[in-house]
DNA sequence: ATTATCTATAGATCTATAGATAATGC
DNA sequence: ATTATCTATAGATCTATAGATAATGC
């Protein structure tokens, strides 16, 4: 009753959400996650009962933000080169924006089968639509002659890992100190453009 | 002494080496290790004293292993483009041969500061010259207005993340049925393809 | 003698639950 | 009465080590 503005509940979530998050589902204990929220452990297991609940309520939600941005933005009037650098610019940002999800993602997928049958049924679930039409449209570009013969699995896959292995790999590139606090921001606003501009480039003929 | 071709010693490390790429650090236990190389546990921890030696050990052969081609791999003397389909082609070839050294890696980078400066170590170790050399080899092909003005840095960024996150996202696209046991050695190929194809695109003017 | 291997166990977690107590909403 | 919170504890790991015993190399 600390904290009036908000809930104990709340609170466990918001908690667990950063330390699995930065330590992974392993590493982060529910233990840990009730002294950071300032609650007693067993308080954790009376709201969700069990911790892979709570990973999974946590990890669910987190994914549908995660993924939305990309799955809605739908620009099929544009030329396909701008589409692209759309797709690509909101995808890039969603991820700015969640720095740490490429890594509990790809955690996710090596996991266990169960749990990556559940990430491709929400994949399907939000993207699967978007995907569809993506698709479509490659191959008409490629049909009438406009692009270069590529497959729109291809083109997601270089978007995918672009855009989540730069994020991944920010840290060393910090350790190596190619990136510093005084050129990050710009250095991630120029892999944004540089991501782009050889997404487009690929394509052409 | 059942088996008599090699010592106990050394079926810990193979033992060791296969749970913790599929298992990752912390899942992997010297208990089940142990139980994998058909000794006590209590013989890991002789041999080895800490599961921390034992894993930092066989990371550092792995890793080694793992980056060796790529690094020493010298085409100075060809042409830029050859060079780069050079370049792509060995490294993606040497992480096909160790598809779970991806996401060891990433998981190691995530894990400690400690450790990723380890691995900052090693990797300016073993890639250090050839990293500069390539460096040098962009700015020049920049200045002599062959290629479209991109950094080494980014062109290295671009490999890694193409390469290595296709490997990661494997899992997946067998679950969306994209890649299959029919076709998968020759989606593999044509993914290789794909890549060095976007990378040579990607510095055209 | 030395090296390899085992048994047994301490000590540190961690998850989950049972049962007691405090707070809250009627 | 119901819901929120705590204390205490069972039971399952897991790592690491001490100390006993078996195998090996002189």
């Amino acid at each position: 009753m600390k904290d009036s503005e908000e809930n104990m509940e709340q609170r466990i979530l918001e908690c667990a959400e950063k330390l699995f998050l930065d330590k992974g589902y392993n590493l982060a204990s529910t233990t840990e996650i009730a002294k950071e929220a300032g609650c007693t452990q067993a308080l954790v297991h009376y709201y969700f009962r069990t911790k892979e609940n709570l990973f999974q309520k946590i990890f669910d939600r987190k994914l549908s933000l995660f993924l939305a941005p990309f799955a809605e933005s739908d620009n099929s009037t544009l030329p396909f080169a701008e589409l692209l650098e759309s797709k690509v610019r909101i995808f890039f940002d969603s991820v700015a924006q969640n720095q740490k999800m490429p890594f509990m993602l790809l955690s996710e997928i090596m996991s266990s089968t169960t749990q990556r049958a559940y990430i491709r049924d929400k994949i399907t679930e939000i993207c699967g639509v978007m995907s569809l039409e993506f698709n479509r449209r490659v191959e008409a570009e490629v049909a009438s002659g406009n692009i270069r013969p590529v497959t729109g699995v291809d083109i997601m896959l270089d978007i995918f890992s672009l855009v989540m292995s730069f994020f991944m790999l920010l840290p060393v590139l910090e350790d190596l100190d190619v990136v510093t606090d005084e050129n990050r921001e710009a250095f991630i606003k120029e892999r944004r453009t540089h991501i782009i501009e050889t997404l487009i480039h690929c394509i052409k003929k």
